[in-house]
DNA sequence: TTAAATATAATAGTAATACTATCAAAAATA
DNA sequence: TATTTTTGATAGTATTACTATTATATTTAA
C-alpha cells in the first residue's frame, strides 16, 4: 500500500513555492543530495544550479538565501517524522509501545517507508542530523522563532512529550525530556559514525544498540522517583 | 586562593601558538567576545583583526582560517571543565555526589571561579553552548579527528563515564549517557534561553531547573533495570 | 487563438569573504 | 650590535552572496 505524505510550510521560508513548480521541486531534490553530499557550508547557490541545471539568480527568485533552503528541507523532515509518529501510533494502546515505536520511528534502519515521498528521504535524515542544529544555532534564532521557523520540530516535541505525559502523568519534565531524546538519537548516530569514543556502540554500527540506550534513558527518566 | 590554569592544546591547531605573544592572547581575547557577540558565521578575520586592532594578514599567522580558531577555543574550554572537574571531586567518595556535582559544573550559575583565567569564561561557555557543536559538524570531521582535535572533548566524556562506571559497574552505555549529558546541559540551556517550548522550565530561567532535570536523567538511566 | 502575464535564461555587476604574497619597519634575542 | 623573528602596510586573487536587466520561453486567461 502507498500512501500520500505532503505538507504545506512556512510561506516566509520561501518567495515562490518550491512545490509549485518543476524547478522548484528539482530545487528541493538537488538541494538535498548536495547538502547531503558536500555539506551546508560548502554549498553554495551557484553549484546548486550547475547542477540542476538553472542559474544562480532563478534559485534566489525561490529562496532568499541557503539558510532558509536549510530550514525548509529540516522543517520538512520534522513534519514529515510527526506524521509517522502519528501513523504508527494510530494502532497503539499502551504507552510503553508507544514510546518504544516513536524511538524506533526515530532511529533509522533503512526502514523502507509506506509511504510516497519524493524527496531522498535517508539523504535528508542525515541533513537532519549533522546540519539540522544549524537552523537554530544562529544568531537569528529569535527572529526566526518569530517567524515561526520551527514550529515543525516544536510540534514534535509536543507530540512526544504528551506520550510521556499519558505514560507517566506526574512526570516533570515531558517536553525537556521529547527535545533530549530527539536530540539523543541524532547525535548518538552521529558519534557511531565519526567519533565513536564518544559512545558505546560495536563495530557493527547496528542502530538498534543506540535505540536500546535511548529506551533505557527515557524509560529510566520517567520511571524515576521524585 | 587563586590558583592556575593553564592548557597545552593541539599544536596542529595553529600556526604560531598564541598563548606565546601578547598578540596571540589579544586574538583569543578579542576572538571570545567578538564570536559571543556577533555569532561565528558572522566572525571574520578582517574585523577580528580591526577590533585588536591589528591586519588581517598578521590573525592569518596565527591561525589558518577561523574554524580552528574555533576549535581552539572550545577545545580550551572541554579542558578547563575537566580540570574543574578533577578538582572538585577530589574530596568527594561517594558516586552519586561525585555526579552531582558534575552536573553542577556543567551548568552554569555564574559561579565564580576560584581559579584565575584570563579568559572571559561566561562568554566561552556561551561560544561552547552556541558554536561547540559546530567543530564536529562539518565534513572535515573524519579528518580533524584523525588530528586529534576533539580530543579534550573525549577526555572530559571519559572522565563523566568513569565516574558513571563507579556509580554503577554494570550500566552498558557510560560514554553514550556522558556524552548526551554534556550535550543535554548545553542544549537545554539555550532552549531554556530562545526555544522555552522545547523544555519544561519556568519563566525564571532558573539553572538549578537544567540540573534537576539531568539529575533524574542521568540516575533514572543508571539505576534503570537491564 | 491570441494576448497578457509570468517564469526562466543569459548576462553583468557589486560588495564582502577568505585567503596569499611582498616588503619594510619594529621588536626581541643572541 | 647584529641577527632573527614578528608585525604592519599594502596589494592582489578567487570565490561567495547576492541584485539588476533584458530577452525569451512558457503558462494562463479572454
Amino acid at each position: 500500500m502507498q500512501l500520500n505524505f505532503s505538507v504545506k510550510l512556512n510561506e516566509k521560508l520561501y518567495l515562490r513555492d518550491p512545490e509549485r513548480s518543476d524547478l522548484g521541486k528539482q530545487i528541493i531534490t538537488a538541494g538535498i543530495k548536495m547538502v547531503y553530499e558536500i555539506g551546508y557550508e560548502q554549498l553554495t547557490f551557484k553549484k546548486l544550479a550547475a547542477a540542476i541545471p538553472t542559474t544562480e539568480a532563478t534559485i534566489y527568485r525561490y529562496f532568499e538565501n541557503k539558510h532558509k533552503l536549510l530550514i525548509y528541507l529540516v522543517d520538512w523532515y520534522w513534519a514529515y517524522i510527526s506524521f509517522q509518529i502519528i501513523f504508527h501510533l494510530n494502532n497503539l494502546t499502551n504507552a510503553e509501545d508507544k514510546i518504544k515505536k516513536i524511538i524506533d520511528l526515530l532511529v533509522w534502519e533503512d526502514n523502507a517507508s509506506e509511504f510516497a515521498v519524493d524527496l531522498d528521504q535517508k539523504a535528508l535524515y542525515y541533513i537532519s542530523i549533522a546540519e539540522g542544529n544549524k537552523t537554530y544555532l544562529s544568531k537569528d534564532v529569535d527572529e526566526n522563532n518569530r517567524e515561526m521557523f520551527y514550529k515543525p520540530y516544536k510540534d514534535l516535541v509536543q507530540l512526544i512529550a504528551d506520550i510521556f505525559k499519558e505514560y507517566n502523568p506526574d512526570y516533570k519534565y515531558p517536553r525537556s525530556l521529547a527535545s533530549s531524546l530527539v536530540e539523543t538519537s541524532h547525535f548518538q548516530y552521529y558519534f557511531m559514525q565519526h567519533l565513536p569514543r564518544l559512545c558505546d556502540f560495536s563495530d557493527q554500527k547496528d542502530p538498534k544498540e543506540i535505540e536500546e540506550f535511548l529506551e533505557n534513558m527515557v524509560f529510566g527518566a520517567l520511571n524515576q522517583q521524585a
